[in-house]
Parts: structure tokens; C-alpha cells; sequence
RNA sequence: GCGGUCGUGGCGAAGUGGUUAACGCACCGGAUUGUGGUUCCGGCAUUCGGGGGUUCGAUUCCCCUCGUCCGCCCCA
């Protein structure tokens, strides 16, 4: 408290001993599954040109706008620390030239730490970890539904039970086209009743205008026309089939035609996975993903139709809580070293080394602590067995062995302690 | 950016305008001089986020500041 300068900055988390297990495991619950569906790991840079997500991204994003960690380095370039992921992938996937690799469509994921610049609450931080995919190169509405069936299925395997998919399609370019101008023309002679936000909504991106809280009990907002009176032919036939592949893997959605997604490069699919927990907090979007056919192409490549999500792993973490799951693993000891005396204390350290070249989970006391308090310490740290060595012993080549939990206690040759942890664990 | 809430030892948590700031957990020591988990005894905050003010006197009242948590906006 009296060196405020050199505390944790504000919205940033550490993760300590007794729950950084938690991490390890939803991690490796989410590496495994995207092995299982054939995704491959890709890492980028933490940071990038602010260029790349103002491009990426979109200007007139919240994003953008407002939250980004933005500095200028000594070469006096501008970066920016991440705020998502997909901009980095597609600019990784150009700059690389992946749509050249054999084996398309390029299907990564990646488990990695984000960045935004927001007042931190219940499930919201500076700096979150998002497991993310990303399919790129290929438009079947089949790998839309295998997207949203990867995310649904981690979160299923887990024990997540009160999940609800909301889902709903942007439409391609010409139907967002024609959308846009009929939002366009529904607001604009009233344009200046709602909230400064929407007003500037109004030319640049008038779909948010649907996405406004403060103005949402607007007459204006319920007549609005719908995206699904704008699709064309081709948008509505593809959001048929993303819908029919979900119902036949089983997965349960619901149709939101208010769902828009806060990044400007979305079209077609768009998706958010909720918990519906008691206690979430006032958050509840634990995933949110869709198509981005455009993005590759505006960022330098061919045009390559892609789908991803991203999801907080905070908010996964959040949401086992809420219904209870626990992920525990029991932390246990197999051997506990208590040394009495200089020399056995001594020996004890060889004695260690080799319990642990064994491949034995092993420890000894650092403290020069008084036997009780090593068996104490045993105890604490769930040692399976105590192995105790004093001038008795070493005179002896042997060693007492005590199983911690029978009490029982066995004389053992030195050489032969290994093979005995070995045996008994 | 805006609103609310809170800030007492390693942790949890009482408390009062006035000489020694409860209690619980954890930790350390002893009873048990080479054997843990139980029990008993003892130890463990010159100090109540930081700064200033009011007062004979403030941890308790006022102001400022920093920080926490929660909510709004929006999202992961």
C-alpha cells in the first residue's frame, strides 16, 4: 500500500499456486479438443501496428475507439498490445502466405493474452486470456457449424450444463449494403432524438444503432428493418444450411436478429455462447465468433472466406464456478526426506537427488526445522511416505520408512529406498 | 468516461472520539530432548490504505488522494 507505484496494475490478475491448476487444466481441455478437430496451434506477437486493428478491427469500433493500449516505441512507430485476435491470425495468415500451404482450409487456434483499456468489473479485465480459432479459406456452412460446435463442446466437457447459443447472419456485402441504407433512411429524420453515440452510428456503422441501450425503448428501434427483410438468395440459403448442420449435431440455438457483434469485419454467421448460471454477475457472453469473409482481403490477401470465436477464459473459469464444477487436482507428496543431524543432513541431499532422478515427487526440509516440525510439514504436504535418516540409520546404511497413512513404519537399505517409494506408491 | 461500495496483522473479521485495537484461521515455540494429523499452554498489528484538517486527543468526524469490488456503456 505505501509504494502504490509498483502494485499490480489495475484490471490485471496473478495467478497463483492453487489456481493456476484451474488454468492448466481448461487449457489443456482446450489444446486437446482442438487437436481432436484438427486445429493447429498459432502464436503472434503480443503487440502490433495500431494500423493492423484499425484496419482490421474497424474505426468506428468501441474497440478501436476507446479501448485499445496504444504507445509509441523508440523508432517512433505507434503499436498497440492486442485488444483480439483475429486481426493478428489474418495478418500472420497474409504475411505468411498460408492460403498457399497444402491442406486447406488453414484451421489455428490459439490460447493467448489480450488487452483492453476498460474499468474492470465482474468478468471484465485489462488483460484476459482468450482461446480462440480461426478456419480460414473456406465458405461450406458446414465449417460454420463446426466452429460453433468446437466452442459448444468445451464447454459441455467441462460439465458446463446452462449454456445458451445465440445465433444470427449478417448477410453478405450486397444484403449488409442494402440493409445499411434502409437503416439509413429509417433513423435519419429522427436522428436527432437518440443518444450522441447513435448519432454518429448513424453514417458509419447504423447497425450499432440496434445494439444501444440507452435508446432501445425507442419507437424507432422496433420498426426498424431487420437484416433477415435484406438478405439476399444466396445469405438466406446459407444461413438455412449453418442452421441445419447446428440441428444435426444436436446443438440448440436461438435466433437473435438484434445480435450484430462489436467488430466491423463480421458478415454472414454470427454467434455469442451465454451462461445462464445463477450468480454470473452482469456479463454473461462467456464466447463470440462469426464469418469474416472480407477480412483477408482487405488486409493484403485473396479473398478467403473464414470463420472464428473467441472465449474468455476468465469467464469459463467464471462459469464452472457458478454451476459448481470443480476442477481440484489432489496435489500429493510421495516422499518426504527428515534429516536429524549434520551428517544425515548431508546425505540428504544426495538421498533426494536420487529419489528424483527415480522419477519420485520428492522434498526435504529447508528450514532447519525440528523433526515434529518436519513431520509436520510432511503431513501438510500429503506425503505419502516419510523417509527419516539420523546418525542410527546412517551407521546402519539404512533408512526408516513410515507409511503416512497406516503408520506403519519399515527398515530399508539405503541403495534400495527408491525401488521401495516405487513399490508402494 | 459515469455511478455505487469498501480499504483494520499473512488471511478472514469485530470495534470505539480517550491509557494495553476483540476473535477465528494460518504460522512459530513448549507440554512430547528421534516421529505427523488430536488436545492444552504461550507467542504473533507502537497500529487501523496514503496525505491533510477538526480536536486537549482520532483507527473512529471532515476533505483530498490512491486502490478494491460491483454496476452503466460495450464487450471476451
Amino acid at each position: 500500500m505505501k509504494e502504490m507505484s509498483i502494485n499490480i496494475p489495475r484490471g490485471t490478475k496473478d495467478i497463483l499456486p492453487g489456481e493456476v491448476e484451474k488454468w492448466q487444466i481448461i487449457e489443456a481441455k482446450a489444446k486437446e479438443i482442438s487437436a481432436r478437430f484438427n486445429y493447429k496451434e498459432i502464436r503472434t506477437p503480443m503487440f502490433e501496428h495500431t494500423d493492423l486493428f484499425q484496419r482490421g478491427v474497424g474505426d468506428s469500433t468501441d474497440i478501436v475507439q476507446k479501448e485499445m493500449y496504444t504507445f509509441t516505441d523508440r523508432g517512433d512507430r505507434s503499436l498497440t498490445l492486442r485488444p483480439e485476435g483475429t486481426a493478428p491470425v489474418t495478418r500472420s495468415y497474409v504475411e505468411n502466405k498460408l492460403f498457399g500451404l497444402a491442406g486447406q482450409p488453414i484451421k489455428l487456434y490459439y490460447i493467448a493474452p489480450m488487452f483492453r483499456y476498460e474499468r474492470p468489473q465482474a468478468g471484465r479485465y485489462r488483460q484476459f486470456v482468450q482461446f480462440g480459432i480461426e478456419a480460414m479459406g473456406s465458405a461450406d456452412p458446414a465449417i460454420d457449424a463446426e466452429v460453433i460446435s468446437l466452442a459448444m463442446s468445451l464447454y459441455k466437457e467441462l460439465g458446463l450444463k446452462k449454456l445458451r447459443l445465440v445465433l444470427n447472419t449478417l448477410g453478405d456485402a450486397e444484403s449488409r449494403k442494402t440493409h445499411k441504407e434502409a437503416l439509413i433512411a429509417h433513423f435519419e429524420p429522427s436522428i436527432g432524438e437518440f443518444c450522441s453515440d447513435c448519432q454518429n452510428r448513424l453514417t458509419k456503422n447504423p447497425l450499432r444503432i440496434l445494439d444501444c441501450k440507452k435508446d432501445r425503448d425507442h419507437e424507432l428501434m422496433k420498426s426498424a428493418p431487420s437484416i433477415i427483410d435484406h438478405l439476399n438468395e444466396e445469405s438466406k440459403v446459407y444461413f438455412e444450411q449453418v442452421k441445419t448442420a447446428l440441428t444435426e449435431m444436436n446443438i440448440d440455438y436461438a435466433l437473435d436478429p438484434t445480435l450484430v457483434r462489436g467488430l466491423d469485419y463480421y458478415n454472414h454467421t454470427a454467434f455469442e455462447i451465454m451462461s445462464d448460471a445463477d450468480g454470473f454477475g452482469a456479463i454473461t457472453t462467456l464466447s463470440g465468433g462469426g464469418r469474416y469473409n472480407g477480412l483477408v482481403e482487405d488486409l493484403g490477401g485473396p479473398p478467403t472466406p473464414s470463420i472464428g470465436f473467441a472465449m474468455s477464459l476468465e469467464r469459463l473459469l467464471m462459469a464452472l464456478e457458478a454451476e459448481g464444477i470443480t476442477l481440484d487436482t489432489e496435489d500429493v507428496l510421495d516422499c518426504y526426506v527428515v534429516a536429524l543431524g549434520d551428517d544425515a543432513k548431508r546425505k540428504s541431499v544426495s538421498l533426494l537427488n536420487e529419489l528424483r532422478q527415480a522419477g519420485i515427487k520428492s522434498d526435504k526440509d529447508y528450514l532447519d526445522k525440528k523433526m515434529k516440525a518436519q513431520f509436520k510439514a510432511a503431513d501438510r504436504l500429503k506425503a505419502k511416505f516419510v523417509a527419516i535418516l539420523g546418525d542410527e540409520e546412517l551407521a546402519k546404511g539404512i533408512i526408516n520408512v513410515k507409511n503416512m497413512q497406516s503408520g506403519e513404519q519399515t527398515e530399508v537399505r539405503l541403495e534400495e529406498l527408491s525401488s521401495f517409494i516405487k513399490q508402494g506408491k
